[in-house]
Formats: structure tokens, C-alpha cells, sequence
DNA sequence: TTATTTGATGATCTGAGATCATGGAGGAGA
DNA sequence: TCTCCTCCATGATCTCAGATCATCAAATAA
């Protein structure tokens, strides 16, 4: 129905429901009130219904009316806010999307270090776990978990999945456990602890012992779970249990010794993390030194 | 900006964007390549910023021009969806709002009864606690919490609000409790029960007690607080203690016997449920039946 | 009562947006 | 490699949706 709707008629609709009166909603628009009563008059007439009575010179909405105005006002803010970005003299932005767990373990503090070397470019990191909204070619860059292909964006690996089983020294302590010694049939009797995974190839803690050369046999019953995988970490890091760690996301907490891991057996799933540019589009040169700083210290 | 630019410059981005063809775009909008050619390139003017970047006859977004087409989508989609009222044949709908306590225990059984009676008309039931939206004039009529004043509104009384401390059968039996003879004092011992207050003006059980002619000296501290009215009155039902009900919104349930009042101590606070019809447009013929089948049983 | 303002409308005007024709560039197919 | 086709850009020209002008009737303000 809107194709057969000029929208420019919306901006008149619009400033008339704003200031009820023809005459000043022609002031405002820079064009004639009769102008303004003809726009609207076929407005009405295309709509099939009648947005405004009259009574004398006395406008009101009619409850349609009322409803459209409403929608009418929200699409033109929306819009106005939208041509934000092309006000002249704004510093660059650069958008950059990133799971959630990635976003609070690895990006986060990288972006700070780009941010204090690039103070004239601005970044707005999207943290989103749903995969078209990681992938939307609405952002400059991105961080998808992938096997390294992908249609739309040329991705370079970051880091691969490699899932190990960690704890914090204290957990080890108070259950008086040998991290290197211990087996994964003792590792399946700790409290363990999960997470949601969003993207169906993660690998759950089940899924981790199911692929171990030889699993074992007793039923794997995570005793906690978290809507993140950054929750199941901080909950590992506090000495809540044992949880399954991405080699690439902990690299810090296993270096300080906040979290050690437990055992031999480590997971490589053939997945990773990649920055990805666009495909068919060139970078800005501050996502081009995002790009580059996301990649050096690899 | 968004007045110097013509809107319809943004249906025929969005084409563009959509099809990455500016000859198919003007196929679909009936209009000529060159047509579409010259709109982009006045639009990417009037914004100071390239929209596309063209290699001979490949055309690709910018990163500026992918973030402006999403959203231009989105205003298009928003706006198209807002037109569907107006599609032809549908029937009346109507759109109510009240509070989330009214919708719950006064509101929904009568409309179900106005629905047996009225099937063309549709009712939309808007429930909400924000004052904002309770009172927005997008609705055909509201049921405000007011002392009976509005400035858009014309109200009419429903009930007053008349609060009084309210147990299950159940719950009086166990605590061998004497309703009628029970003192303030006794009942501020009880477990009680509270909820969220979202307007101002809504009496907590602390406030309840404080205006007794003499109020307990105990400190009241109610045992459970729920986020809305109906979850209090609910646990209240199930035996968890005591509520503070408005007898208007519990009438069934005091006639039924599943809620006894408890004490003689009734506090009026000059404030009431009220049905709202616009003051300055009138109603429709469905509204119009739906504000006198509410006002009928008074 | 008079003056002013508002919305509606018949008659007429007009310029933003459209088409037409053409050229250059790139890709597909033979 | 050549030919044909498709696409985007652009100079010249056209056109009709949207605008104005002038006027009337009705309502409000002074």
C-alpha cells in the first residue's frame, strides 16, 4: 500500500498533526495552506478513510488519525536520527560486532588500546550472540566463530577453538585435586559448569568428554549453567567449579594463574575466531588500523 | 537535515540498496535507470557523503551507505506495517489500555463479554503501567488511576479505590484468626504482602497502617513484595499471607468467599478507576458500545 | 459589528523529477 | 578476440503532481 503513497505527503500529515492548523503546517513546510489542505485531502482519499474532522475552521484527529500521527511522528525521528552520521565535521565511527564472550574476554581491552592510540576515531562494538546480526554487513568489521569461510567477509583467524577443562587454584585446593595427574573420569565427577550456546556448532561439556579418545562413562550432569559463556568463567574464576574454557578467550587468566587447567585432554574443533573484513567494500582507513591492530600481537 | 531532503529519495535508495541495480530499481518503482541514477546521486549531495562506490558497472555500498539502508528498510517496513488499519474490509478494532492490576482482575472478563456480543468489532487491550502510555490519545479509550480530573480525557467513575487488608479462608483457619474482630495491631504481626507501585499516588500497606486512626507502633515490614498487583492478590488467594486489596478490583472474590476481609478498617483515598473517553474527538461506534457495555453493572 | 483567521475549492502555474538518446565500461558468449 | 548485451552517467528536453492564486464560507477575536 505504501508504494502507491507519496511520502512526502507523510511530512505534511505530519506538521499538520503537530500544530492542528493547515495555515501554520504550510508556514513550517515553506508552501501554501491550500497546498497543505489538498495533501491531505488526498491523503485521506488514498487512505480510504479520514484522518481529521472539521467543524468550521476546528481540526481533530479521528481515533485512525490519532493512531497514524503517531507512527507518522516516530518515522520521520527515526529517520532525522538516522542522517546523524552525515552532519558535516563528526570524528569517524567505526562499528564493529562481536560475540558476547569475545566482546567481555579479548575485544574489549584491545579496543581500549586502539581507542588511546586513535582518539579522533570513535568505535561502537556491537555485542550480539545471534549470528545474522554478527555477520550483518552493516558493521565495518567483525568476529565470527567459523571454520575460516565465509561469503561476505574475508576473515583472518584470530585465535582456534581449542576447548580445555579449567578450574581456579582455589577449587583445586579445597577438593585437593593433581590438575596435571587428574583424569577425565575424576574431572566428570567435579561440579562442572555450562553455558547457553547460540551457535549450534559450540561444543557443550558433553559434548567435550563424548569426543575424548576414551570417555567416560558416567553421566555428564553440568551442576551450573549460564546464560554466557562469560558468566560460566567468572563463575570458575570465584572457585564455583570446573568449567570448559576456549584456550584463545583465557589466555590471560591462564598466564596469571587465576585459572589452571586440569588434565591433558584438550579439543581442537576445527573452529576459531576470525576478524572479518567486507568483501566487496573497501575499509575506512580507521577500520583499516582497527583491522590491523586487532591482528598484531598474534 | 531530514527537511531538506525529499522522502522520496529514500524509497528509491532502498530499491537501489535492495537490488544493487539501479535499472531493476526502476523497473520496480516504474520509473527510468537515469531516474534512479540522478536521485542517488542528488541524495548522495544533499548528504555530502558517497552512498555507492561504482567500478565500472559494479556497484557496493559504503559502509555510511549500508548503515543509512538498513535503516531506511526499517522505516519503510515500519511505516508500510502502520498503513495495514487502512487496508480495505478489515473490521473495527478498538484499542483500550488500563493497568496491568485492572486488565487482570476487572477488564478482561468484560471484555470477553462485550466480545460474545460484538463479534465485528476487535478489541485491543493495551496493558501497561506507564502513566504515559496509559494516558496516550492513541487509544480510543483508557482506564486511568485519577482523582477523576483529566486534562484529554473525559472520565467517568468506575470504582473508587477502597483498600482494606484481605487473607484466604485457608490462611485465616491456620492462624486462627477471628476476621471480623481482628485489631490493626494483629494484623501488622501477619505475613504480609506487598507489590510494586508504579504511580505515585498508590498506597503501600506501610502508608495504609500510618493513616489509621491509631496505627500500630510495630514496624511493618511485609514478608513478600510482588512486581504487579494481581501476583500479590494471587499469592494472597493461595494462602501466603495478607494483601491489601481494593475492593472494587477483588469484588468477586470477596462475593465468592475466596477472599475475606479482615478488621473493619477501610481506608478511602480519594483516588479511583475511571473510563477515559477523548475529550476532544469523538468515538467511534464500536468505542462507543464498549465505554457503555463497561459503564453498565455499575 | 467588524476584522481576522482558518479550511475548501476552481482555475491556473511551475520546476523537481522524469524521459530520451547516447556514450563509456565491463561481462558473457561464440 | 570479437560481438552483443547490460549497466551507469549525463546533456538536452519534457511534464504533471504539486504548488499558487483568488475567492468563499464559517468561526473566532477584538
Amino acid at each position: 500500500m505504501l508504494d502507491r503513497i507519496p511520502l512526502e505527503a507523510f511530512r505534511v500529515y505530519d506538521a499538520a498533526c503537530r500544530f492542528m492548523n493547515f495555515s501554520r503546517a504550510g508556514r513550517e513546510l515553506h508552501i501554501t495552506q491550500a497546498a497543505v489542505s489538498r495533501r491531505i485531502q488526498r491523503l485521506e482519499e488514498q487512505l480510504g478513510t479520514k484522518l481529521f474532522t472539521r467543524r468550521g475552521r476546528n481540526l481533530a484527529l479521528t481515533p485512525q488519525g490519532e493512531r497514524l500521527a503517531q507512527r507518522v511522528r516516530a518515522t520521520l525521528e527515526y529517520l532525522e536520527e538516522s542522517l546523524e552520521p552525515f552532519r558535516g565535521g563528526g570524528s569517524e565511527t567505526i562499528s564493529i560486532a562481536a560475540s558476547g564472550s569475545v566482546s567481555h574476554l579479548w575485544l574489549a581491552k584491545r579496543l581500549k588500546d586502539f581507542d588511546n592510540g586513535n582518539p579522533s576515531v570513535s568505535v561502537r562494538l556491537l555485542t550480539t550472540d545471534a549470528p545474522s546480526e554478527l555477520a550483518s554487513e552493516a558493521n565495518d568489521l567483525v568476529i565470527l566463530y567459523s571454520t575460516g569461510e565465509h561469503l561476505r567477509w574475508n576473515l583472518t583467524p584470530l585465535m582456534k577453538e581449542v576447548l580445555l577443562p579449567v578450574a581456579s587454584p582455589d577449587f583445586i585446593d579445597k577438593h585437593r585435586l593433581d590438575p596435571v595427574a587428574i583424569s577425565p573420569d575424576e574431572i566428570a565427577r567435579l561440579d562442572l559448569i555450562d553455558y547457553e550456546r547460540f551457535n549450534a556448532h559450540w561444543i557443550s561439556f558433553r559434548q567435550w568428554f563424548a569426543r575424548l579418545p576414551t570417555p567416560p562413562k558416567a553421566r555428564i550432569t553440568p551442576r551450573l549453567s549460564f546464560s554466557t559463556y562469560a558468566l560460566a568463567v567468572d563463575a570458575a574464576l570465584r572457585g564455583d567449579g570446573v568449567t570448559l574454557g576456549s584456550i584463545g578467550l583465557i589466555a590471560d587468566q591462564l598466564a596469571s594463574g587465576a585459572l589452571m587447567e586440569l588434565g591433558s585432554q584438550r579439543l581442537e574443533t576445527g573452529y576459531g575466531y576470525h576478524l572479518g573484513m567486507p568483501r566487496y567494500r573497501s575499509l575506512t582507513p580507521g577500520a583499516a588500523r582497527l583491522h590491523q591492530h586487532l591482528l598484531s600481537g598474534l
